[in-house]
DNA sequence: TTAAGAAATGAATTTGGATTCAATCCATGG
DNA sequence: CCATGGATTGAATCCAAATTCATTTCTTAA
């Protein structure tokens, strides 16, 4: 029993799975999934490509994490965008503010995570978090109908549908970019999603 | 020059094009693209792999195409209950209808033209006939803003929305069949739209 | 120091289908 | 019937990028 792995050890292993997973985010938030190839995700790690397989077993698996990782974030922020302050309709806008603000703040990598054509793993990675989207969405239009604040409708329906538009109303402006319309197509597209929900004007 | 095109063969080769077409169509509507194999494709139409290759240059390409001649009919459906009699909301509601009962009919093909994973070429043609549909329900849109009949917005950012919402919302129901609740889905799709336009109640 | 076991390396291999093309078949007009 | 040139065939080839693995380099504890 001549080796026994240290904290020291330990320690640099995992900098260097954060290394290759912030390797991969990189080339993702640069050039899409397409440009994260095993060799490049390699070199901008500072290891071999090898080496990114005593960490992740596929490459798919990694997309996948980085996939979650990026989508949690977005996540989170839409989430803690709901909550504090103020009636479900300005709560609603908060939340679709932010999901819009971020994205247009970094278009390619709303790119990659919204729209860019991936393997089928990761589109599994992507259906589940336009689910996780859809659920702090839900429960806000949930209170706002229970409030009387917003029409009676399928809470969950309205949802997956608010996804749909920030999704497709992005892609237009993540696509080719247009500096000057992007603001006002971001109030367009709140104030559409809350005649959606029936918010009183 | 013993040799030239006559009519008999140009009717043979006609013949040949579309058996290929059809033959992927069949599959595509079956399994998706990616059970549209070269090899599947060419035993579907009854001719070697190579043959293909003397009528589609690529397989992206013949994908291309059979995306086109779907996309085009289902284009050309959400016309077509566009025109007629009713006023701005009945000719909306029934576009929206048509559109999600012809998706509910035939669900793996519309799961192939609205989501399955796809090459970036063919993706290419996701987009441009997404902007087709939404060409469509923009005109409408726009006419019901004039007439009063909606409330004023952007009708090229709510078109887009609502092709979104179009998509988002029957992926469910395309990809876990639950036969029961797809009627009550296709309402509240229909509900949320015609609120998104501002349609008075 | 050293033996034992991990970790890292990166050139070579694999892979799963698309694509090619030499050989063969067919249609035409003389 | 023949010569010409297009059409068809499908096994062999290609391809690009992921993945492997024999070798080398580290780490540890005795």
């Amino acid at each position: 029993m001549a080796y026994r792995e240290t904290a020291q050890v330990r320690a640099r292993k995992d900098g260097v799975r954060v290394a290759i997973l912030e390797a991969a985010r990189a080339l993702v938030g640069q050039g899409g999934f397409r440009a994260a190839q095993m060799t490049a995700v390699a070199a901008g790690a500072g290891v071999a490509t090898g080496t990114i397989y005593r960490y992740f077993p596929t490459q798919i698996e990694l997309f996948a994490e980085v996939f979650r990782d990026n989508s949690q974030r977005e996540v989170e922020a839409m989430l803690a965008a709901t909550v504090g302050d103020g009636n479900c309709t300005q709560r609603l806008n908060r939340a679709l503010a932010m999901f819009i603000s971020r994205a247009l703040r970094n278009r390619r990598l709303a790119y990659a995570l919204i729209a860019e054509p991936v393997d089928p793993q990761v589109e599994a990675e992507r259906l589940r978090y336009r689910q996780a989207y859809a659920m702090v969405l839900e429960k806000l239009v949930q209170e706002g109908i229970v409030s009387g604040e917003f029409a009676p409708q399928d809470a969950h329906v309205t949802a997956t549908a608010l996804v749909g538009v920030l999704g497709e109303a992005l892609l237009g402006p993540l696509l080719h970019s247009v500096p000057t319309a992007r603001e006002s197509v971001a109030d367009s597209i709140i104030a559409l999603c809350l005649r959606a929900v029936g918010a009183k004007a």
